[in-house]
DNA sequence: CATTGATTTGCATATTTATACATGATAGGT
DNA sequence: ACCTATCATGTATAAATATGCAAATCAATG
């Protein structure tokens, strides 16, 4: 793990997210075909799992044309924070979650809360729309801090994603 | 057209939007069973241009289980009311008009300023959730009153919806 | 009520997506 | 270092969905 990008699933789980919002992905052989121009071979069958993981789905835009996107999370949000959590990755000192779009503000309120509490080795937060950046006490706590945030979310929460 | 509600494509599509929101719906022959049952013969292959029209996509819910839901309307809300028309049907001196879930008092809003300018040959409308019921002058002109409210939205919105 | 143009639908099929199973990789525990 | 359990992935295929085309239906008009 750790190490600032080249390891597989979360990093190209991000770059889904990105190419989503970008617009660009009409299938999941488009998605294969995009992650494979950036260093990622995978096959459909992955890309139909982390769609599944991101909660992307397929519906025609306003255009009449079929793109991924990302659905309405109101419903997931109410009970069960783990859902937001898309990825958890780490450099150094740092640990960097992915959430859906809109989503970081209000996991981050969490994460605060448990930094608080002690129950999270951080010293603070920055939240985008969908990426919160944590930082840890230590010069090379951000590994150990991405496993604790994980715990930490899914032991306050009733089911723990996949 | 008109009647009260024996009218194919509209009434069908308002029954849709209720399986859907009652979680019914995990696949397109899953819809195709339940219309069958509520009366409505049609194959797959028409349950699929429905629910494109609807806007409704195929995603995993909480529990990961696949169901078909209604898409954030955010995007689409924001520039153009037209797509917020689902269906419009007609009985009397009433014209329906059924909107995405949550859509109904907006586009009710847009249907009241056309009133008030004399825009439309209606006296009042009220909304719900999904569904606006508007009335119109005259004794019969419910159906001419849907037409108008077609073609009023259409006109002060950019495209038009296919 | 015949004609025309537009809309809806089914049929058949192409396209797209999900998944059972097998395999290799990874992490922990002893 | 070995064993074991968990997880990620590919392969092959099943399942589900979209769509071109033709037929049917409907609306409007003379």
């Amino acid at each position: 793990m750790s190490k600032l990008n080249i390891d597989s699933a979360a990093s190209r789980k991000s770059l889904i997210i990105e190419l989503i919002e970008n617009g660009a992905i009409h299938s999941q052989s488009d998605l294969v075909k995009a992650l494979s121009k950036n260093g990622y071979k995978v096959t459909q069958a992955t890309a139909s799992r982390d769609l599944e993981d991101l909660g992307a789905v397929r519906g025609k835009d306003a255009a009449g044309i079929f793109r991924y996107q990302f659905i309405n999370e109101a419903n997931s949000t109410s009970s069960n924070l783990s859902n937001l959590i898309l990825a958890i990755d780490s450099s150094a000192n740092l640990a960097v979650v992915k959430t859906p779009p809109g989503a970081a503000q209000l996991l981050a309120a969490a994460l605060d809360k448990g930094i608080k509490n002690g129950k999270l080795p951080g010293i603070g937060t920055i939240a985008g729309d969908d990426t919160i950046i944590i930082v840890a006490k230590s010069a090379t706590g951000g590994n150990a801090l991405g496993k604790s945030i994980d715990r930490f979310i899914s032991e306050n929460n009733s089911k723990r994603v996949k």
